[in-house]
RNA sequence: GAGCGCGUAGCUCAGUCGGUAGAGCAACGGACUUUUAAUCCGUAGGUCCCGGGUUCGAGUCCCGGCGCGCUCACCA
């Protein structure tokens, strides 16, 4: 050619770059769109055979390699010592395992007549060797319209480059997919958080921690199942849209049904149907599973979340604070055993037993006033700015709680024995009606479960529901008459403890995540503008 | 819902007092058979979120809108 370089080679647009290597692709005979292919071991799996690469000298000796200088952290370091050892085993080669890989490429090093590439799956990332006089015409071919952020799959021997380098050394080459899109800046990745959210398949690779995080909520998930398994729970699926949206106190998500014309909600707990479930007969019941409550967004609030509602005939409040240390234990256990656990640049230690305070204890010792003394409370709750005209006085009190000693409670510390008026499904204690065997767990400010000894009286339920608080408007209250759920507390259900986890925040907590947005995979967003 | 902040190349970010747009990565061309955020030489790449306004002149100042973040409220 003697005019200088061809047409389709000067565009230097790199979405228009890698439509013409598709295009290439295309016209070498090669699917860029893949399909089936077998015999691929994961990353890790492969980096696991590190010890069964072996220098094979002139001599016909097989040495193991020095892997206590393979694992230097100082990466210079243990090049230049790696290096030192090989020179002195004289000549030979590097033997090691017959491998297959697949993964996208994360960085592409083109070296002229040499390539290294480094492909990463969901274990981790290892790097090719791809040599042109190795690979063949073909391979090679291949290899130069591969872009970073192309999904492939290699053949080839595992084993270290001559600076210790655990490398595949490729013998073929398979397409898999190529992406069209440009991926995000290879050393400092996708930061903006909007992007993040809205593409949270690129976070999921590109950024450094996001993959591990997810998997880190999924195997909570799995080991909470397996714990309330091994303690003999039924899981159920119930209801989740509601003609009466209880069990808490939140403004429902409304939709409609069109065929029985009537207007339904998208349900803001699990509990009413669960202990609708006790009564059946099933005396160990959970739903793990989304709520959806139609409130504000923030770091500590999505609109969807996922809550765990258990509940065990014959127990109690106190069953249930055994229940959820043991489920968080457990959960800790299967990410990674470690009790005390990072907490932003604190420490949350996680240690059991966790502490078991009653509110009032509480009360009087962070803000220095006796529960008990309903005018002391008022006072305090003006002095902070509360209204308390109208406004019952446990209401006052638990509104001082949470201003004053919530955010105080970096736990892990089981909060005990709730005003009685603030807590309409929960049973009174026997010698102190005023108070109610509710707890709260709160870990750093945040309240992660809520557990009751189940009220399973429907006339004094009934009572409870019909009784609005006072000073609080229908929808933030959780008295909501549920005359059917009454029907079925008619019929009997056992005397039970009941637990309420918010699962989200179990996994922020575990997991050093400060933004719930970061640990649910797609969190409500507005929709994009069109450009 | 309110207050504050941010929005510049595919990505990560600069942009001074209002004077006509910058870097790195990615891309394109070239060199390199042990690189590893490869390096070196060269080329190209912009609706400065959108719409108004002020001004001789706006990425920059003002108003409105959109999106995101933070704080507060509601809530878990």
């Amino acid at each position: 050619m003697s005019s200088g370089v061809p047409a389709s080679s000067t565009v230097p647009d790199p979405h228009a770059a890698r439509r013409e290597k598709l295009r290439k692709l295309v016209e070498m005979g090669v699917d860029p769109w893949g399909g089936r292919l077998d015999g691929i071991a994961s990353i890790s799996d492969v980096r696991a055979q590190l010890p069964q690469v072996k220098f094979h000298t002139e001599a016909g000796q097989q040495l193991n390699l020095p892997v206590e200088l393979l694992s230097l952290e100082d990466v210079q370091q243990r090049q230049n010592e790696f290096r030192t050892w090989l020179s002195q085993q004289g000549k030979g080669e590097m033997v090691g395992p017959t491998v297959r890989v697949a993964g996208r490429i994360m960085l592409n090093r083109d070296k002229g007549k040499l390539r290294f590439l480094d492909v990463q799956d969901r274990t981790g990332s290892v790097q090719l060797f791809v040599g042109m006089n190795q690979v063949g015409e073909k391979n090679w071919e291949l290899a130069a319209l591969l872009d970073m952020g192309d999904i492939i799959a290699a053949d080839g021997m595992f084993a270290v480059t001559k600076l210790g380098e655990p490398t595949i050394f490729v013998t073929a080459l398979h397409f898999l997919t190529k992406m069209l899109e440009v991926p995000p800046e290879k050393h400092h990745g996708l930061n903006d958080p909007e992007l993040r959210q809205r593409m949270r398949y690129l976070d999921l690779t590109y950024n450094e921690g996001v993959l591990p995080r997810f998997i880190a909520r999924t195997k909570v998930v799995q080991s909470i199942r397996q714990t309330l398994h091994q303690q003999g729970f039924f899981e159920i699926e119930g209801p989740t849209l509601h003609t009466i949206a209880g069990g808490a106190a939140a403004r429902p998500f409304v939709t409609h049904h069109n065929t029985l014309d009537l207007d339904l909600f998208l349900r803001i707990a699990l509990e009413l149907h669960l202990k609708r479930l006790l009564v059946g007969g099933m005396e160990r019941v959970y739903e793990l599973g989304r709520v959806y409550r139609n409130e504000g967004i923030s770091p500590r609030h999505n609109p969807e979340f996922t809550m765990l509602e258990a509940y065990q005939a014959y127990g109690d409040y106190g069953t249930m604070m055994d229940l959820t240390e043991s489920l968080i234990l457990r959960a800790i256990e299967a990410i990674d055993g470690n009790y005390r656990r990072p907490w932003g640049d604190k420490l949350i230690d996680f240690t059991p037993p966790f502490a078991r305070r009653t509110y009032d204890e509480l009360f009087q010792e962070h803000t220095g006033v006796d529960p008990r003394d309903e005018a002391g409370v008022r006072a305090l709750a003006g002095k902070i700015g509360f209204h308390t005209e109208g406004k019952h006085p446990d209401v006052i009190k638990s509104e001082v709680f949470e201003e004053k000693v919530e955010d105080a409670l970096m736990g892990p510390v089981f909060v005990l024995d709730y005003p009685a008026s603030i807590c309409p499904l929960t049973k009174r204690k026997r010698e102190n009606p005023q108070v109610a065997e509710r707890f709260e767990l709160f870990i750093q400010g945040m309240e992660v479960a809520n557990a009751y000894t189940e009220l399973n009286d429907p006339d004094l339920q009934e009572q409870l529901f019909r009784t609005q608080l006072a000073g609080l408007a229908d929808d933030e209250s959780m008295a909501k008459m549920d005359t059917d759920f009454i029907r079925a507390l008619r019929h009997g259900m056992p005397p039970a403890g009941g637990l309420g986890v918010g699962i989200d925040r179990l996994v922020m907590l575990l997991t050093n995540t400060q933004t719930i947005r970061d640990i649910i995979l797609f969190p409500v967003l507005r929709p994009e503008q069109e450009k």
